[in-house]
DNA sequence: CTAACATACAACCAAATGGTTGTAGAAGAT
DNA sequence: ATCTTCTACAACCATTTGGTTGTATGTTAG
């Protein structure tokens, strides 16, 4: 990947599977450790561990010690985020946005070096 | 991954790339063709068609010939799901989710064992 | 203190990903 | 017919990913 840190990659990245899906799904309540997801999946505890911390990276999960425990809880605001990503992208067909407003809301575009010599028979 | 042919996990893993969102951006309106989009990357044209590849078996895109071109168009409708898979996950904060219909929202949970020997000192 | 548990993290491995180049076939333009 | 354009796809390569095991460290229970 050329870019690869943009939040927006990462966020998108941890939704990329079902087991990480999952874990968020039952996080919600920040009531389970580690250990304790751990133990609803058929993969050893450094995997899920691995997992939460993906989520932890993408920002969609906080984990907070409780005693020897690790309390892992989604939070909200990040998959709100992610929401508003593809509610971005939808609004391009309601035709509701401006060009301004529509480059500042996502930086992105990989260094789109806007159709250069297009010496061609142009359409 | 164990399961990985969910239809979810490509939806988000197609997302989660920079020029594959930007290719979504820009295929709203169903005008460009693969080798057009192709101009307006740092990238090969054989490396955008993988992109475009990506974003069609996630269902995020579909192509139509016209002439020699093919021409990529988002489609509205994937957009939407993603949308609304995420829709589900923040709808568990408000709490207004019963746990049947949560479970048909999505059927997935990879191979969830259902917490087996709790031995220990339970909590 | 010692034992058991929860976590962290390194090292390793197979498979998938994202990129490349090269070859080949279809469709238009000349 | 020939040339050019657009697409498709295979082969290859470096890096990342998702999993493993092993070791170390911190924390609670006896």
């Amino acid at each position: 990947m050329v870019v690869e840190d943009e939040p927006a990659d990462r966020l998108f990245h941890a939704l990329a599977d079902a087991t990480r899906r999952d874990i968020l799904r039952r996080s919600v309540d920040g009531e389970l450790s580690v250990s304790r997801l751990a133990e609803l999946y058929p993969m050893s505890f450094a995997a899920v561990q691995k997992h939460v911390a993906v989520l932890e990276r993408a920002g969609l999960v906080s984990k907070t010690r409780q005693g020897r425990e690790q309390l892992v809880r989604t939070r909200p605001d990040a998959v709100r985020r992610a929401r508003q990503a593809l509610d971005h992208l939808e609004s391009l067909w309601h035709g509701r946005v401006d060009r301004m407003a529509d480059l500042l809301a996502e930086p992105e575009g990989p260094r789109t070096r806007e159709a250069p010599e297009r010496k061609g028979t142009d359409r």
